[in-house]
DNA sequence: AATTTTCCGTACCGGTCGGTCACATGAACG
DNA sequence: CGTTCATGTGACCGACCGGTACGGAAAATT
C-alpha cells in the first residue's frame, strides 16, 4: 500500500466538502461520520479535531449553504440595482432554473429544520437565522418598490420560495415550482397596482 | 370467522398511535423502534408482527396523515359546495389556523419527503401520491371557478400551502404562514379578474 | 376440560452510531 | 538537527440501530 501523501487539500477541507455533498443529497441524519471520512479519504480523529462533533459539522455545512445562497441571490440581483421589482423577478428566474433541475434536493437549510426540530441544535439555529435574514432582505426589496403592504408581500413571496424548494422534491422538474415566478408577478402586481385594493386585510 | 373487534386497545394500535406522535414531533429518522414500543407499552415483536418493518410503519403513519388531511380539507370545503373560490379560501382559513399554532411541525408528509430522498422508500411514495392528489384537487377547484389558467393557479396555491407548512417550522406563529390566505386571494383575483391578463405566460 | 388459534413478551443477534484513546508518521521550518 | 503541527492508525467504547427465534399466556372453539 503506497503512501499517497496527498498534497493540497487539507483533511478538514476534504471532510467538509464531502460531508456537504452527502448531507445535502441524503440528509444529515442519514449519513454517519464513518461514511463521511471514508469517502473523504480521511479519518475520524481528523473530523473531530477539526469540527468537534457531527452536529457542529452540520452547522458548518449549513453556514456554507447560506453563503452559497447569498452568492447566487446577489448575483441575480446585482444587474438590476435600483429596480427592486426587476431584482425580485431576476431572483425568481434563477430560483426557477434551480428548482426545476432534475434531482434538485431543495434548500439544505430548510431541509435541516425539518430534520432537526429541537431548537437547541446548532445547525437549526444557523438555518433559522438565515431564513430571518432572507425575510428581512425581501422586506427591504418590497419596501423599495413602494408596495402597499411590504411585509405582507415579502411574506407571500417567501411562501412561494419555500414552496418551490419543497415541491421540487415532491414533484420533480414538472412540479409547481415552475409557477413560482408568475405567481410572484401576480402578487407584486396586486400590491403595487394603483387600482382598488384587492386585499383589504391588515398587515 | 366473525370479527375479532374486541374493544381492547390492541398492541398494534397503541404502537401506531404512539409512533405517529413521535414521528411527527421528532421526525421518523430520529425515533428508534425501541423508543416506540417502550412508550406504547408494547414490545418489538408486536411491532414487527403487525407492520413488518419500521419503514412500513412509517408508510402506515403517513397514510393516516393523508387521511387526516383530507378529513380537515373536506370539512373546511363542505359548507361551501358549489362555490369553489369560497371553498379554497375556507381551506386557507383552516390552514392558517393550523400553521400559526405554537409548536406546529408542518405537514408530516412533506417532512417525510425531506427525510427520505430515496425514491424507493415506501413512506416517500405515500407522500408523493398524496401530494399529487392534492394538486389534482386544487386543479379541479380552480377549473370550477373558471380561472384563466387553472393549472397555473392551482400550482401557485400549492406553493403557498407548502410554503406555509415549512415556514411555520422556521418562524413559529409570527411567520409568513399568516400571509398565505391574502396571497391566495391575490392569486385567485389575478386569475379570475376580467381586466387585462397580468400574466401572459403559458400554462 | 381440552385443544386450537391468536396474541404477546423475554432474550438475543450482528451491525452501526457518535465519539475517544495513545501512538506513529511525515512534512515544514528554524 | 530537533521541534512543531497536521494527519493517519487502529483499537476501543457504550449505546443504540433494525430485526428475530422461541416459548408462554390467553381466548375462542370444541
Amino acid at each position: 500500500m503506497p503512501r499517497k501523501t496527498a498534497e493540497a487539500p487539507r483533511a478538514a477541507e476534504r471532510i467538509l466538502t464531502t460531508a456537504g455533498e452527502l448531507f445535502y443529497r441524503e440528509g444529515a441524519r442519514a449519513i454517519g461520520v464513518d461514511e463521511i471520512v471514508a469517502k473523504a479519504g480521511a479519518t475520524k480523529p481528523s473530523l473531530y479535531r477539526a469540527f468537534g462533533s457531527k452536529d457542529q459539522l452540520i452547522a458548518r455545512y449549513l453556514q456554507d449553504q447560506a453563503e452559497q445562497f447569498w452568492a447566487y441571490f446577489d448575483a441575480a440581483v446585482e444587474p438590476h440595482a435600483g429596480d427592486p421589482k426587476a431584482q425580485l423577478l431576476a431572483f425568481f428566474d434563477v430560483l426557477t432554473e434551480r428548482t426545476t433541475r432534475k434531482g434538485y434536493r431543495g434548500c439544505g437549510l430548510s431541509n435541516a429544520v425539518v430534520e432537526y426540530p429541537e431548537p437547541s441544535h446548532p445547525g437549526r439555529q444557523v438555518a433559522v437565522d438565515h431564513k430571518a435574514d432572507l425575510r428581512k432582505r425581501l422586506r427591504d426589496l418590497t419596501r423599495a418598490m413602494d408596495a402597499r403592504k411590504p411585509k405582507k408581500l415579502a411574506d407571500g413571496l417567501l411562501l412561494l420560495i419555500e414552496g418551490a424548494y419543497i415541491t421540487s422534491q415532491l414533484f420533480g422538474s414538472d412540479g409547481p415550482a415552475g409557477a413560482a415566478k408568475s405567481a410572484a408577478e401576480a402578487l407584486i402586481e396586486a400590491h403595487t397596482r394603483q387600482a382598488p385594493d384587492p386585499n383589504p386585510s391588515a398587515a
